[in-house]
DNA sequence: CGTACCCCCTGGCTGC
DNA sequence: TGCAGCCAGGGGGTAC
């Protein structure tokens, strides 16, 4: 479920109370999740000291003084709770939320507590999601889940020239290929849609079409990543300031689903929200998975 | 290499 | 109220 500027609000959220915290206890509830847990996770982690809680895409990276690293992938359910000490509160909780997860909950897979007595727990009902170690020596570039990754859409290494290289020979519909990590990270299901609208392009569009014939980005290849960075960053910052109103309360389901307003994503049949247009929202469906988009403004 | 499919799993909602 | 059917924010694996 998480895209790109959910993990990173889970991220902030649970960083501050992570970072400089020593492992005391794991403890893993089940034998996998979408993935068998790594069978030396209990090992290889306790004692350890969190040095920094980081994201790569829609991963969260809990970094080891050690050097190694947990890989968390939240899928479509996972989520984090803290609980313990003066906090208690869920980062970016989502719309579906059971109740919260204080450790006893029937999805409540792994559970870390933590020197100082607070408790994290993973909690993930429908178990897409999966924890996966990288151990100390391996590098990053060597990591299977890692290494595959495309650019980071916030960072300046992003850019329309990059992307138009990763486009220029692919031939399905530009809305599946910006799902594809392998091109950008951190784009899902919603924001896709989203960043298709603002952009102005029909979502059917093949990919290498948005590119020139001397491999240069056209003019809405550059629209599409002005409008991948404005929209997730929009969400982040309405993420924050969700985070905020949710600390310390605790058993608000709907808190955490961000505020954004969505110009097409679920509202078939309704009026596109694209300033000056007056189109009507459709739903169609590519590679199983529904896409909402204005016929009128999106060409 | 790129693309198309299938699948993993639970829960919420809708309509009968 | 019960239940069947459909839908959901992801993405790995495999076959072509």
């Amino acid at each position: 479920m998480p895209e790109l500027p959910e993990v990173e609000t889970v991220r902030r959220g649970l960083s501050p109370h992570l970072e400089g915290n020593r492992i005391e206890k794991i403890e893993i509830r089940r034998p996998d999740l979408r993935f068998p847990f790594p069978p030396d996770i209990v090992g290889e982690l306790t004692g350890q000291i969190i040095s920094e809680v980081d994201r790569r895409g829609k991963y969260l990276l809990f970094r080891m003084e050690n050097n190694s690293i947990l890989l968390n992938s939240l899928g479509m359910s996972g989520r984090w709770t803290l609980t313990g000490g003066k906090v208690s509160f869920t980062p970016g909780t989502f719309a579906h939320g059971a109740a919260i997860g204080t450790g006893d909950g029937p999805h409540d897979h792994l559970v870390i507590d933590f020197h100082n007595g607070l408790r994290a727990t993973y909690t993930d009902a429908r178990r897409f999601g999966y924890i996966h170690l990288i151990k100390s020596g391996i590098s990053e570039d060597e990591d299977r889940f890692l290494r595959v990754l495309g650019p980071e859409p916030l960072e300046p290494n992003f850019d329309a020239t990059i992307l138009a290289q990763n486009l220029r020979n692919r031939n399905s519909p530009i809305k599946n290929t910006l799902l594809d990590q392998s091109v950008v990270v951190g784009l899902g299901n919603i924001y896709v849609n989203e960043v298709l609208n603002r952009s102005g392009v029909s979502p059917r569009r093949i990919s290498s079409s948005l590119v020139k014939k001397n491999g240069k980005p056209g003019t809405q290849l550059e629209l599409i990543v002005d409008q991948i960075r404005e929209v997730l960053s929009e969400a982040i910052d309405a993420g924050g300031s969700t985070l905020q109103d949710f600390r310390g309360v605790s058993g608000d389901d709907d808190l955490g689903w961000f505020p954004v307003n969505f110009r097409v994503y679920g509202r078939e049949g309704e009026v596109c929200l694209k300033p000056g247009c007056s189109g009507v929202v459709r739903r169609i469906v590519q590679s199983n998975r529904s896409t909402f988009y204005c016929a009128r403004c999106q060409r």
